[in-house]
DNA sequence: CTCTCCCT
């Protein structure tokens, strides 16, 4: 079969030549060209009839579902086909494919199963990267596995990554790939820097910006703001001052309406000022805007391995994002745009952002790696390497569900596999089998990975409430589009498995039970005596968001939460009765000190995570018990308990000198923290001189922790 | 000052 490749006017034709070329005997290149220039469209396109596919498939795979749908439907549009023909499209709950199809443009969680079925992607000939800027976890992975594949069993197998910007030079070594360039089609954007900043003022000195532009500039204005907090601060601020001018907020947890009404000109033909998060950067366009302001400032999530929670950071933007966004401006003719920082601070900006590898929860990438039978995942290609300490953590996350047995799946690791949600949601699932609660549970898995169809303000933060609102929805009485959505995921669970719908009246404390296995360290208890903070079974402190019911209950499982410094925030609860957690029970040792004779005391603790149910003393410890508890305490409250003095300070700064001047030699870490987390290697020699708190102070860390450094090591210190 | 974005 012989393909008729269309011809067209956009920038990226003038690199297919050489990009035909190059496939004809190399196997993997970097295609850099700016949004606009066509690459998502017609370079697949273009392979078509080359020998080389040998009557096989093109994945393209595009970040985001809407994406993948509208560039299946152009490339089927420049072939005067229909979608689902030569080019078709696979997302979630959604698929046009038939026998003629030899483009498929995939989204990402796609791929990743396609990779599971079939390992060397025997069916596949090319498989294209768009947006790999973008630096997603998925795309990373599924590059990382696909460069596996080629130096294994599949060294035919061609790979072709596009990118507007990012780090190239390095994918190019790594990957020892090609980059040609593409030129774009943009018109010029102006650019003003406003001068320095402050994040806390962001409402007031946006406003005051956002008045400027709109005297200095025709056409709608589309402003970029860190969250939903400064959008409506900003919005309140700007009411009613501009003249002829609607202002709209957009942001992702909007009502589907609102969010279109922000997107379409207005009815009235006024003037569009739009507030908007990063979600306008790339998912949503905005027609008709001509200037931008930009805050300089968005929202990140960041995974804290310590206590297995993340938490939102408003951090600066970097020149990426902050090209990208100033891009907004020149869509259809020439723009402007106000950057609100100085020239000298853009030069300190980060270039390109951080891949989400870098800063996101790692539990399905270890199991999915585990599932490959790869037992070292630093000896794959990386271009970002995951973090060791997130992957330790979710190591950990994977043995505790039962998922993981010394580094290896188990038949149940097995199972959460197979599953298509996080593998803690999977466990959760599987979990309530033995409980016979499917039915609960599918529902809460699906309002757990939706995004919230209710706002805490009508509905508090009970998920029970949302539970009860989505049955509500089935029976045919409720009503919301969030719910249809929420309904279609959790449907494709009860498919999966073999249940039925269940509209009943449910146990809200059974809810509770149901979260604990998802998240065991999300455990809650009400500290006595302090009724508005809970203590974490991971030992952090959180309060509620929102005061209701709920949150005079003593115990709840915890299924949302922000992890701020200090006490965090909890957005989704369910009441639990402790009685239903016998499992889940540890008994600990631990020392205390006892306040009138400050004597030492070992106990015995019953815990759930580092929630204490009960304690006594312990009458005989065992000399190892004894060291361990001591080490307990030390590392938490080492600071208070041993006794620093300032030549030891001065040693600590000395061998920190010592290792900057001699980069190559390997001195230990002596700084307080990491002498603490370490303390078991050092202190347990002289834990049986230990007998009561003053008997720490005692402790010569100068000589114990300086006789432990080599010889060597100690003369290069000052 | 209630939470950015995306996906099986």
């Amino acid at each position: 079969m012989k393909y008729t490749i269309p011809t067209t006017t956009l920038p990226v034709q003038e690199i297919v030549p050489q990009v035909i070329n190059h496939f004809q005997d190399n196997t993997t290149l970097i295609v850099k060209a700016p949004p606009g220039a066509g690459k998502s469209t017609l370079l697949p396109l273009t392979f078509l009839n080359e020998s080389w596919l040998e009557g096989k498939k093109i994945i393209v795979l595009e970040p985001r579902r809407l994406a993948a749908k509208t560039i299946a439907t152009r490339m089927s549009q420049l072939l005067g086909e229909q979608a689902g023909e030569t080019v078709g499209y696979r997302i979630r709950f959604e698929t046009k494919i038939s026998d003629k199809t030899r483009i498929e443009v995939v989204t990402e969680g796609i791929l990743t199963r396609m990779l599971q079925t079939d390992n060397t992607l025997k069916d596949v000939a090319l498989v294209i990267f768009d947006e790999f800027h973008e630096r997603s976890i998925h795309a990373d992975v599924a590059l990382a596995l696909c460069r596996e594949a080629q130096l294994t069993k599949r060294n035919d197998l061609r790979l072709l990554i596009m990118s507007a910007t990012m780090d190239l030079p390095e994918l190019s070594a790594k990957l020892k790939a090609k980059i040609i360039e593409s030129e774009g089609r943009q018109y010029p954007v102006e650019i003003h820097y406003t001068g320095v900043t402050d994040m806390h003022l962001l409402p007031e000195l946006t406003a005051r910006v956002v008045s400027k532009a709109s005297k200095d500039n025709k056409g709608d204005i589309l402003v970029f703001l860190p969250g939903q907090a400064e959008i409506n601060a900003c919005r309140d601020l700007l009411d009613n001052k501009l003249s002829n001018t609607v202002v709209h907020t957009l942001y992702g947890q909007l009502p589907f309406a609102q969010q279109q009404a922000a997107l379409l000109p207005d009815q009235t033909g006024k003037r569009k000022v739009v507030l908007a998060t990063s979600i306008a950067e790339t998912s949503l366009t905005i027609e008709g805007v001509t200037t931008v302001v930009d805050s300089g400032f968005g929202k990140r999530s960041k995974f804290d391995p310590q206590s297995g929670l993340s938490r939102l950071e408003t951090v600066n933007i970097s020149v990426d994002a902050a090209d990208q966004r100033a891009g907004r401006a020149g869509r259809l003719s020439a723009g402007t745009c106000y950057r609100m920082w100085s020239k000298a601070q853009h030069e300190t900006l980060q270039k390109h952002h951080q891949p989400e590898i870098e800063i996101t929860d790692l539990s399905s990438l270890v199991l999915e790696m585990a599932v490959w039978g790869i037992s070292n995942i630093y000896n794959m290609v990386w271009l970002t390497p995951p973090p060791q300490s997130h992957v330790k953590q979710a190591k950990e996350t994977l043995h505790y569900i039962d998922a993981l047995d010394r580094n290896k799946v188990t038949a149940h690791g097995k199972k959460i596999h197979q599953l298509p949600c996080n593998p803690r949601i999977a466990h959760m699932l599987l979990m309530a089998e033995k409980l016979e609660q499917e039915a609960l549970a599918t529902d809460i898995a699906a309002i757990i990975e939706e995004k919230d169809p209710l706002t805490i303000k009508e509905a508090g933060v009970d998920i029970n409430e949302r539970i009860k609102a989505l049955r509500r929805f089935r029976r045919n009485d409720g009503k919301g589009r969030a719910f249809g959505l929420i309904e279609r995921v959790a449907r494709s669970y009860r498919d999966l498995m073999e249940i039925e719908v269940e509209n009943e009246g449910f146990d809200s404390f059974m809810t509770g039970l149901l979260l604990a296995h998802a998240y065991p360290e999300r455990v809650a208890f009400a500290r006595p005596g302090n009724q508005s903070q809970f203590q974490l079974a991971n030992g952090t402190y959180a309060q509620f968001s929102h005061k209701d019911s709920l949150s005079r209950e003593s115990w709840v499982s915890v299924s949302h939460i922000d992890a701020r410094e200090g006490t965090g925030k909890i957005f989704m609860a369910s009441p639990l009765n402790p009685k239903d957690l016998k499992g889940m029970v540890k008994t600990a040792v631990s020392v205390h000190w006892d306040l009138i004779s400050n004597d030492l005391i070992v106990h015995t603790e019953l815990r759930i995570g580092k929630i204490v149910l009960k304690s006594f003393p312990m009458d005989d410890p065992t000399d190892e018990e004894r060291s361990r508890a001591l080490c307990d305490v030390v590392k938490k409250d080492g600071r208070e308990l041993l006794h620093f003095t300032p030549e030891f300070e001065q040693w600590q700064a000395a061998m920190f000198r010592a290792q900057q001047q001699h980069p190559l030699a390997q001195f230990p870490d002596v700084d307080t923290e990491s002498l603490l987390l370490t303390c078991d290697d050092w202190l347990t020699p002289f834990a049986d001189e230990i007998e009561e708190k003053d008997d720490l102070k005692k402790l010569d860390l100068l000589q114990i922790i300086s006789a432990r450094i080599p010889k060597e090591l100690l003369k290069l210190v000052d």
